[in-house]
DNA sequence: TTATTTTTGATAATGATTATCATTATTATA
DNA sequence: TATAATAATGATAATCATTATCAAAAATAA
């Protein structure tokens, strides 16, 4: 049974709002601005209850620090190898449902049950190709 | 300046070999076997540089450990909810190719250099389903 | 209100990965 | 070929993101 708490509110709220993937140690240096007693292992314990039950995205990058996306848009995401920072690539409705059926397709070569997929793009961001 | 090394290239063939995408963990008790006092460092060493210069792909998982796979073929990944088990869902020739070009036109979107792509599907293997 | 159960915050423990460093292996040079 | 220069190794200590523990606080049920 799941009891409603005011950290977990604020932690959702703030990843909804966010557009920039944060780390847990990003989301407590920000939430402790509004809640300076929120302990950090209380965001670790809401994030991973938060992408157990899907409301939020957990991504995996190269320095195996885990980023969280509130973003429930259909899109996918690019890592910039310079500066390390992710970016969203924002997907048309129609798009999406075609990828989608391309990769339902591949897991079923496999005879697997298709439930999530992750997409993740990697080079350099617009900025640091001008460098 | 790169020098030649027996551990480098013992685990280079190992995970050409290998379809099981090991942890560093499984490739030294793998490895230790042939080559009694190779170092666990040297392992996480020369993975390490082995990605850096393309040769073989790192895959991140659920979990934070990172995988290995030396398959160069085209192929995506599919990892398993109950078993962790990562499966290689092999990709036609043409399909490669339309699929790289799909995602290359993305990342034109957000005038990216784009480089790399992974693409890791979730769910239930065969063998977990039917549980 | 009181009892029950979950969540919190603080902090200790864990464990994968990286850094350090003396020794060894490889390559370059005389 | 012998020797110098340099890079890689193996052992182990250090790092640090994440998880586990637990008493106190908050939320819900009775």
């Amino acid at each position: 049974m799941k009891k409603y708490s005011k950290q977990r509110e604020v932690i959702l709220e703030s990843l909804k709002m966010r557009r920039d993937h944060p780390t847990v140690d990003m989301l407590y240096e920000d939430l402790k601005l509004q809640m300076p007693n929120i302990g950090i292992a209380t965001i670790y314990r809401n994030v991973s209850e938060l992408c157990a039950c899907g409301q939020i995205r957990k991504i995996k990058c190269e320095d195996g620090i885990y980023r969280y996306d509130g973003n429930k848009e259909n899109h996918i995401h690019f890592e910039c190898n310079n500066c390390h920072k992710i970016f969203d690539i924002e997907l048309e409705e129609e798009e999406s449902k075609k990828i989608k059926k391309e990769l339902q397709n591949l897991a079923n070569t496999i005879n697997a049950e298709f439930d999530k997929q992750e997409i993740m793009l990697s080079g350099l961001c617009e900025k640091c190709k001008k460098q």
